[in-house]
This record gives structure tokens, C-alpha cells and sequence, in this order.
DNA sequence: TATGAATGAGGTTTCATTCAT
DNA sequence: CATGAATGAAACCTCATTCAT
């Protein structure tokens, strides 16, 4: 394991992140991560504005590597490859950045979060309505649509730990879709 | 619709459930839950306890309703009406007590919501398994697996409101299965 | 002296005025009230909402009070006898309610402050008006403007009680109005 | 209009002194002091050791500035001359240093500012007395400290621009004295 | 049963100031 | 001379909870 030395700014970032994920937004109070980051509380204030602002910043940036680390989610090769793509997207998301997306599970209701991950996400949708047309599915949309409920249920589950199996579960979702 | 009076506890209870579900526990303060119900601040207490007993009281007095409406549930006639009223179940639950539901969805890292909604849905599991041996399915304990995630995530994304088309998403969750 | 029992929220505001009065606004903390008043600060907080909040009462209901014991201030029986009352009236006010007019003095940039001020005093002005044209002075309007802004400065320096003389002054000023 | 480059030392002075006379030292933050002056707040406090220390140098140089302007102001021609002279002081002070004047009024209770003033106008009192015995005054001192009293009452509110007619103020003053 | 009065603990945020470079 | 990084202290305010009545 790499033991970079962290700027004051990343560790209070790391920190944050970690307790986020691990404790909820509301119940991490700025000196318990000004603790574990061994940092002043003020610091945080003069790198973020506020708690607001520090949380903000880790979804953007969290995102912005997501995006990085998966720029070709979207090539399309052939329909069957793409749905296969992106029922085994879940578990490398996770597998990624853990912390981070266990704070997305956790941060559902979070207006800014949401968006972030609509933004996201949406792109996946048209591309994958032209999968099942040309698969001939009777119900494209319908289909779409509940793919990408499942897809988004595996990414949380997985994110909370709450499946033990992932690549099973993939599997056995890929033979539901003949793949 | 009926106009009942309601005593000033189930007025609590009431409103509490109201705020927990729409806002969260966190973001709701204990003085505001009081003003909405019209009731002094210190009432909640001498009836409850604290906070944490009154959302416990919330949980538990939910489940015992749900209990009680959908005590059939887990008759068991064929494997395939079984599975067809596990798929339709999300739909009733949410329809017959959508703010308790809402509130369930926003406590899923609430250690005593998730110990009560686990002692609701496990008994479903071995059914469900059965189910899935007597249908011939190669793999049913995987796929009882997903279909409780499914059902879950069911559940989770009507009491958000996030799912316009429930009845039509259902059916094709039973087309999936043959029913 | 009268030695009341006060209740704890007129503590507060007695002991914040003193405060207010003596050291300025924001060189005062809410502490250091609750301190002085030997009360919780949170009971500020409950019994006014905010510090801002507690100096607006205590600006309106001082100017209440100041407003039922000076009703007749108004009242016009000469021009002469008018100019007198007017002359004389700081030094009354500051006598009635001396911590009240020094916090005022403080105040002369806080604009709630201000707009009370001259809701307080702007009457005044028409029959200042009245009085100068029927002692046929030549330039009412400027005399009238003088008067008030030197009224002014009596109870704004008296409060600070940068005066000593304060009745001889008053003599001076209606002599030079021969009254 | 002179555009002079300031050194960074005097931009910093010039933008203090307009924040304290426009929002009040303690509104003003040595932060929003160097994002106004596009300086570091460091050096702030490594050109004037604290911001105390910042505001009595702006006091103490706008005293110098304004005795160097206005040294022949206690010249004495003859008793109505200096009256006159006295009379005019409040108007042509504000109009030399408008923002010094302003934070001077601002700064009514701040010990420092205040004993500098006193330094400054104490000198007017024993010529003004002179005068006024001279012109064979009932009371010279009463009349003198009246004086003073409107001098001060004038720069203060001319400074704070609640005064549209200076000169006409000015012209009905210098009548009450016969000049 | 019901409440108004009260509070201790803790939250986020701002501020003037220091220090290494 | 100049700054960016950092902080301790203290500010205002909110919260769940207690208690006498």
C-alpha cells in the first residue's frame, strides 16, 4: 500500500470522506474530523467555507474521478456487450472507490448529491433503450427502466456491504438477459 | 376520508411520522415536531421518553399494523401465486401506509428499523425459496437472493415517489418469471 | 429604592441594556449577559431567538415606555411655552431613563435604532414648524431644522453624561430664543 | 482627480480607513481589509502589529493631516472673525477628509480617538472664551462650551451626510451671533 | 395529563493573529 | 517585503432533555 504524504487539505478530504460514509453526514460533527485529521477545526473553515461547501467539494471531485476512471462505460460495441457492461458496472464502481460511493448510498436525499448523480447516470439511459430495441424486447422503456433500478439497487447494496456475492448476482442477472 | 379526534399521543405519533418520513429524524427537532401537533415540547417526553424512543415507538407500532393488514401474506397456494403476491406486495404495502414506508426508507442505517424490517421480510425467504425449487430454477437460493433485492428496492423507490408506473414495472417483473 | 423580584426574562433585559449601554452591542457577548444576569444563555436564546432580536425589544419596548410617560409632550398651549418644553425635554428623558438614551447614543448607525428614533421624534417637527412662524421668525424652516438637531445633540451628550450643567444649558438656549 | 500608485502600506490605511468609517471597526475584518486593499492579511499585521494599532495609525496620521490643513485656524484677527472661523471649521473639515471624519464620528467611545480629538479642539476653548468676552458676553464660558458644542454637533452630522443645507446652517448660526 | 421555564452540552462558524518560507 | 498555511479562542445559536407546578 502506497504511504503518501497527505497536504493538510487531503487529509481533512480523506477524513471527511470516511466519516461521511462510515457515521452520515449530520452525525459527523467538523471537530471530530478536525480530530481524526489531526488538523484545526478552523482549518477546515478556510479550505471549504463551510460543512456544506467540504461536502460538496468530495461529491464533485468524487465524481470527476468516477468519470475519469470510466470514460469508456459508454462505448458500444454490440447490445449484448453493453448490457453486459453495465450490469458488472456496479461492482467496479464500488470496487473503485468504496468510501465514496457509500457515501452516495448514504446521501439519497441530499439535493446536491442527487443531482450529481443523475448528471451521471443519465447518459447510461438512451444508450441503453437502443439495446433492447435492437434486441426486439416488446417493452424497450419498460426494460430500460427497470435495468437501471437494479443497477443502481446493486451499486448500494454493494456499497453497504450488503451482498456478499456480487459477481454471482451478475451473473445470474446477465442469464436473465441471455448474455 | 374519516375526521377522527385524535388524543394528544397519536397526535405526536402522527406528526413525528410525518416529519421523520419528509425530512429524516436527524433534521427534525423535537420543538418543531411539538409545534406542528400543537402540543408542548415537554409532552413528547413524558409519553415517550426521548427522541429515539419515540421513532422506536414509530417503527414498532408500524410494523405491528402492517402485520396485521397483511397477516395472509405468506399463505402459500402455488409457487407461482406465491411469487406473483411477493412482486405485487411493494405496491400494497406502500399504497396502504406510504409515509411509514417513506420514513423505513430513510432509516435503512438505523440499526433497530433495519432488526424490525428484517424480522418482517425474513420469513419470506425460505417460502420464497421453496418456490424457486418447486418452479425447477437451477439456482434457487441465488435467485431468491435477487428477488428480495428486487422486491426491496421495490419498496424503497415507490415510498420516494421515484416510480410512476408501479403496476406496469410489476408486470414485467411476473413476465420475467413466467407468471 | 424599590427592590422587585425580577422574573428571569426581565433580568435579561435589564442586564443586557446595562451591558449595551455601557460597552456597545458587539462589544457584548451573550455569555456575558447570561452571566451578569446569572442565567443560562440558552434562556436568552428561548426568550428572544437571537441577540439581534433581544436589542429590537429592547429598543421598542424602551421607546414605549418612553412614549406613555412624555404623552403630553405634544401638547401646544403657546409657542413659547412649546419651545421650553422642547429645550427642556433631553434632560428629562436622560433623567427618566438614563441607560435607555445612552444605548440609543450607541446606536445612532443600527438602523432599526434609527427609524425608531425618528418615528419617535418626527411629530415634533410640524409643530416646531407652527411654533417659529407664529413667533414670526424669518426662516422657519431652517430655525426649526437647527432646533431639532441641537435637541439632539443635548440628549445624545447627556446620556454620555458629557454634560454637567445640563439646566444652565437649557436656560442658555431658551434665553437665546427669549423665552 | 490624482491617480498616484500607492504603496502597498498606504493602500492598506486608505481601504481600513473607508471600511471603518462606512461599516464600524469592529464590522470590519482585517479579511475583508486585505481583499479590498489585494493584499495578504499578513501583512496587515506585519506593517501594524495588530488591528488596533491599524486604526490608531489612521487616527493619529488624519490628525496630522488635518492640523497641517487647517494651522492657521486659530489665528486671531478680531472676536467675530474667529467665531465666524469657528463656525465654518465643522464644513470645511468634513469637506477636506470626509472619510476621516466619518470614522471619527463612528468612534465617539473609543478612548484613544476620542483623547486625540480633545488634543485637537481643546485649543479652540480659550479663544472662543476670549471672544466671547470680548463681545461683552453674560456668561462666556456657558456661551463657550454652547459653541463647542454645536461645532462638534455639525462635523459629526455632516460626516454622517445627514446635513443637505451645511452652509445655510452655517449662515443662520453666524446671524445668532450677529456676524 | 400537560406545560412553561430552564439548562448543559455541543454545533458551526468567524476572528485576529502567528509562523515558516 | 510579502504571503499561504495554520490555529486558539470565542462568538452565536440549537438541541434534547429535566423539573416544578
Amino acid at each position: 500500500m502506497k504511504e503518501t504524504v497527505l497536504s493538510r487539505k487531503e487529509k481533512i478530504l480523506q477524513t471527511a470522506l470516511q466519516l461521511f460514509a462510515n457515521k452520515g453526514y449530520l452525525d459527523t460533527s467538523t471537530k471530530e474530523i478536525a480530530a481524526k485529521a489531526e488538523v484545526s477545526e478552523a482549518l477546515i473553515f478556510r479550505h471549504f467555507g463551510n460543512k456544506d461547501a467540504l461536502l460538496v467539494h468530495i461529491i464533485k471531485s468524487g465524481y470527476r474521478k468516477v468519470l475519469l476512471h470510466h470514460k469508456g462505460m459508454m462505448s458500444y460495441v454490440s447490445a449484448k456487450d453493453f448490457l453486459k457492461k453495465m450490469i458488472q458496472l456496479p461492482s467496479k464502481l464500488v470496487a473503485d472507490e468504496p468510501l465514496f460511493w457509500k457515501l452516495q448510498e448514504r446521501l439519497s436525499h441530499h439535493s446536491f448529491s442527487r443531482s450529481q448523480h443523475e448528471q451521471f447516470i443519465k447518459p447510461v439511459q438512451p444508450v441503453l433503450l437502443r439495446a433492447f430495441q435492437e434486441l426486439a424486447y416488446p417493452e424497450p422503456e419498460l426494460e430500460t427502466q427497470f435495468l437501471m433500478l437494479v443497477i443502481d439497487m446493486l451499486w448500494k447494496r454493494e456499497a453497504c456491504g450488503d451482498i456478499k456475492n456480487a459477481s454471482e448476482l451478475a451473473r445470474l442477472v446477465e442469464e436473465k438477459y441471455g448474455l
